[in-house]
DNA sequence: GCAAAAGTGTTCTCGGTACACCCATGC
DNA sequence: GCATGGGTGTACCGAGAACACTTTTGC
């Protein structure tokens, strides 16, 4: 035992990739750090795991702390552990993503480490502190294969969105561009959407209908062995030998 | 930072559920626990992660240990962290999954955790110690995902094998029945595999010929775009309103 | 009336599914 | 010669892919 205790010196945080869609980009939200280290340097949100606290149940808390809101899509997805990944010592992270609606919620950070918040574009960041660039890009692969086997999309679009919303989400996740005849036609067969009878209102041009995602409709589905997918755009792969 | 120190008390291990196919059965090697806690009961192998030691290195090294082999399939699958999970304190393991093909090695065990190690089939595991049937029940899940995707299958199989075992293996992972026409006409038209113009011997039925798989080729055509893609066995959902 | 985005249908191709019989070997 | 698993082909169907023009609104 006493031997054993030379293991109970590490620490280990939890680190949330929180997305959010904004004006067709996709977006992740980072904290100005105020504390060392990379004092002032964007960051993904994190934080020691209390003693007493489940690995979930600190995402959770991480997330209310910067974002104010609970109940949204939340998924662990990968631990990083690399020996000299922290200077203050052996400290390991967990990896969290979430799913938000950007305009539902007023960023509002109450911690103490986070000087403020702001959604970055994802597509735009690089060499972020720590490892933190490595564990964006592993939720972003994440995201990426999940939105098509998964209808994750919809956690990051208001209530009501109209078809062509729905598209670019999922042009800006896959970072590929889909047919929008071949795309409203798979969406519209799955049966998903409720259509609201109404349309968007001051825009320049014919307005579009509203739908809303049945969610209901989905689990019920879900337990009925129904699998959501949506092929990737391009078609590629022609002749192999 | 001296508040920062309640922090770096806590420990963390990797377990690595490492499956096995044989007798047309999936199977996973577990250890007989030489110490405690738990002490005489089966659980996954695994072992606390040293100071200088990163994540995948420490699971290999208790792969390692086990069997005796480098090189295989290892890949993180998830990290658990209930608070009470583990009797000695805050100890968070990293669970790992590895394919190995049992035929290949002799399972040793060099550690004195373990006093014996051994195969047991998958489907008939309950009530591991600790959280060990949760572990085992998310990389299972895993890797049933996986095999549909990434042609993994392989690892678990013999260099040499027939187009039945495989079937029967991807049946096992799947727990479904799979057409075997339909199978092999899938399976031989990804190009993946090499005929060797060799046959079964001494089998009480026509001897069936043997394959091997072509990692290289996989390779190449992964690079090119290819996506290895099976379906599951029987077709579900019929009439969605 | 013009700019801007919404909305819509058909044809073709490919891959999945269903399904039943003959073949080679050991004993 | 019989038991055992190996091996094969075809017809049908559904889903994905390609593709262009009309509609509705604000200004």
């Amino acid at each position: 035992m006493t031997e054993l205790n030379n293991f109970f010196k590490s620490a280990f945080t939890v680190d949330n990739v929180i997305f959010g869609f904004d004006e067709g980009d996709l977006k992740v939200l980072l904290i100005k750090r105020g504390e060392e280290p990379f004092k002032n340097r964007w960051a993904l949100p994190g934080y020691f795991v209390y003693p007493n606290e489940d690995l979930d149940t600190a995402a959770k808390r991480v997330l209310e702390e910067m974002t104010g809101i609970r109940n949204v899509f939340l998924e662990q997805v990968k631990t990083f552990g690399a020996v000299n990944r922290h200077p203050f010592g052996r400290v390991i992270t967990v990896a969290y993503f979430s799913l938000i609606r950007i305009d539902n919620y007023e960023v509002q950070t109450s911690s103490a480490v986070a000087r403020k918040a702001e959604w970055h574009s994802v597509s735009k960041l690089k060499n972020l502190p720590f490892d933190h660039q490595e564990i964006l890009d592993a939720c972003f692969q994440r995201l990426k294969w999940m939105v098509r086997y998964r209808p994750v999309g919809f956690e990051l679009l208001p209530n009501k969105f109209t078809l062509t919303e729905l598209q670019h989400l999922y042009e800006a996740i896959l970072e590929t561009e889909l047919e929008k005849r071949n795309f409203r036609k798979k969406i519209l067969s799955m049966n998903l959407l409720i259509d609201l009878d109404e349309t968007q209102e001051g825009v320049a041009h014919r307005p579009a209908r509203l739908y809303k995602f049945d969610k209901d409709k989905y689990e019920q589905l879900l337990a009925d062995g129904f699998n959501f997918e949506l092929k990737e755009g391009k078609k590629k792969m022609e002749g192999v030998s």
